[in-house]
DNA sequence: GCCAACGTTGGC
DNA sequence: GCCAACGTTGGC
C-alpha cells in the first residue's frame, strides 16, 4: 500500500473556511481553474491523500487544518452552469476541461499556523507555498513538511 | 488599495 | 511562435 501523498490547497475563508468544512464534514472542492492545479488534481491526487487547508486573503494568512481526499478527480459540473462564478464558456459536456475532488474534514488546528510562522521555521524554507510568486491553489507538500506544519498546529 | 508575479489571450 | 495587453492572485 502506497503511502498517502500530502498537499496544500488554498481557499479564501470568506468563501469557504475550515469551519465550513468542519460543519459540512465533506465537500466538493469546485472551482479550480488553473491548468497546473488541475493536472495535480487529475493525475496525482488519490483517495486517502492528506491536505493542508490554507486560508488565503485572510488576516493573517494561515494553515487552518487538515482534510482528506475521499473521491478522486471527476468533472466539475459548475463549468456548465452559466450562473456559477466558475462557469467556463469553453467547456462542454464532452470536454468539461476542469476537474474537482471531494474532501472530508479531518482536523481543525487548535492554533492556526500563520504564514509568518511558516516563514520563521527553518525546516520549512523549501515549502512551495513560501516561494516567491507562488500562486498555485494546489501544491504538493512533502510528508516531512506536512507533519511539521501539523505539529505546529497543536497547541 | 497597491502592486509584484504570473497566467491567458489574441493580433501579427 | 512572439509578445504586449490584460486579468488574477494574494501578501502587505
Amino acid at each position: 500500500m502506497k503511502k498517502p501523498a500530502c498537499w496544500l490547497m488554498k481557499t479564501e475563508p470568506e468563501t469557504y473556511s475550515i469551519d465550513d468544512l468542519a460543519r459540512d464534514g465533506r465537500t466538493c472542492w469546485e472551482g479550480v481553474r488553473n491548468y497546473q492545479a488541475r493536472n495535480y488534481l487529475r493525475d496525482e491526487m488519490k483517495v486517502g491523500d492528506l491536505v493542508l487547508i490554507y486560508h488565503s486573503n485572510a488576516s493573517p494568512p494561515c494553515v487552518a487544518g487538515v482534510a482528506r481526499v475521499v473521491r478522486s478527480a471527476y468533472p466539475d459540473p459548475t463549468v456548465l452552469d452559466r450562473r456559477s462564478p466558475y462557469h467556463d464558456p469553453k467547456a462542454t459536456e464532452d470536454n468539461p476541461i476542469w476537474m474537482m475532488v471531494d474532501l472530508a474534514f479531518e482536523e481543525k488546528f487548535a492554533q492556526f499556523v500563520t504564514l509568518d510562522a511558516l516563514k520563521k521555521d527553518k525546516s520549512l524554507t523549501d515549502m512551495l507555498v513560501l516561494k516567491r510568486g507562488q500562486r498555485l491553489s494546489i501544491m504538493p507538500v512533502s510528508a516531512t513538511h506536512f507533519e511539521g506544519v501539523r505539529s505546529m498546529g497543536k497547541r
